[in-house]
DNA sequence: AACCACATCAACCGCGAGGCT
DNA sequence: GAGCCTCGCGGTTGATGTGGT
């Protein structure tokens, strides 16, 4: 697939597709002198590309981590959430995705799931409300599971599920009442990957440097409890403990540590505060006195 | 088998950001 | 500050694969 014929542009640089000979060049090239200069590549090497060709090569063929094969579940599933959040940010979405690329992850939102969602996603339908936790799981028997965040502080908020307070009473009503289809299932799970969903984009941004890999699936108490005050885990990594710090203007080092500091892999501290780390995630669960009552209705407007 | 329409995905293009002089 | 260069990103293109008739 792609292209394939060879075409020089006016300047002798070759294009399309990359022959083997091509490829073997730019890696070796890589290999010695390692990523960047790509514009010095050519002149090296005698390669016949533009450096912004083989940047591209590399970062979306060459490159050793590539993951090959299918998208699995898991990947489709968190690259539809993320982008929920974060609109056609490829290569940010791609960053939570080991091994995949951004031209990857467009390519396969452009010719799979934006069709599919569009295919079995209605614009607007009304779901219940059967529990009331920071999350609201949406997830349509028989269809494809598309997990919402749902939170009162995202009304408004670009590329957050936004709920229309004005219909919160309504019955049930849209394109599940009459034609056969069963009333939406709504579930509830408490978990790390839905917990990201009902952040606006920058809310988002702020969480990107979170270590997720810290957390398991059912082990969102854990995070919890951070954001709440309690100290004793080692759950912020640097970067966004060194931010908080900084922010805080309580710059923490091994030899200034203090009680309460918490040491990470490296033997250096970072006695971040729990009060900031609560300042930035709080609103972003649901609030006791939100005023959703469980069995509510309430219309879920899908946007795009 | 031949043709056509659509899907896939590697690669190109234009643009903006950031660094350097 | 202006101009140039490099890099990275997102949108788009187009050759090829695939399925239907």
């Amino acid at each position: 697939m792609g292209r394939s014929s060879r075409i020089s542009s006016k300047d002798g640089l070759a294009k399309g597709a990359w022959s083997a000979l091509e490829d073997e060049i730019l890696v070796d090239y890589v290999k010695t002198h390692g990523e960047g200069k790509w514009s010095n590549l050519a002149k090296h090497t005698g390669l016949k590309r533009c450096g912004k060709s083989c940047r591209l090569r590399w970062m979306n063929y060459l490159r050793p981590d590539i993951k090959r094969g299918n998208i699995s579940g898991d990947e489709e599933e968190l690259i539809m959430r993320m982008h929920k959040l974060l609109g056609n940010r490829w290569a940010l979405i791609a960053g939570r995705l080991p091994g995949r690329t951004d031209n990857e992850i467009k390519n396969y939102w452009n010719s799979y799931i934006a069709k599919k969602a569009k295919d079995q996603f209605p614009s607007t339908r009304s779901v219940e409300i059967i529990d009331k936790k920071e999350d609201i799981r949406v997830d349509l028997q028989g269809g494809v599971a598309l997990s919402c965040g749902v939170c009162p502080q995202q009304q408004g908020k670009e590329d957050a599920i936004q709920l229309n307070p004005d219909t919160k009473n309504a019955a049930l009503t849209g394109p599940f009442s009459g034609n056969g289809l069963t009333k939406p299932k709504l579930e509830l799970e408490n978990t790390p990957t839905n917990f990201i969903l009902g952040f606006s984009s920058e809310d988002f941004s702020n969480m990107l440097d979170y270590d997720f890999a810290k957390l398991n699936d059912g082990n969102i108490n854990e995070l919890k409890n951070a954001i709440e005050g309690d100290s004793s885990g080692t759950l912020l990594n640097p970067p966004l403990s060194q931010e908080i710090t900084e922010k805080n203007g309580d710059l923490g080092s091994s030899s200034s540590a203090a009680e309460g500091d918490q040491p990470n892999n490296n033997n250096n501290y970072y006695n971040y505060n729990m009060v900031s780390a609560a300042d930035l995630f709080q609103p972003l669960f649901l609030d006791s006195n939100d005023g959703w009552q469980v069995g509510d209705d309430i219309d879920i407007l899908f946007s795009n």
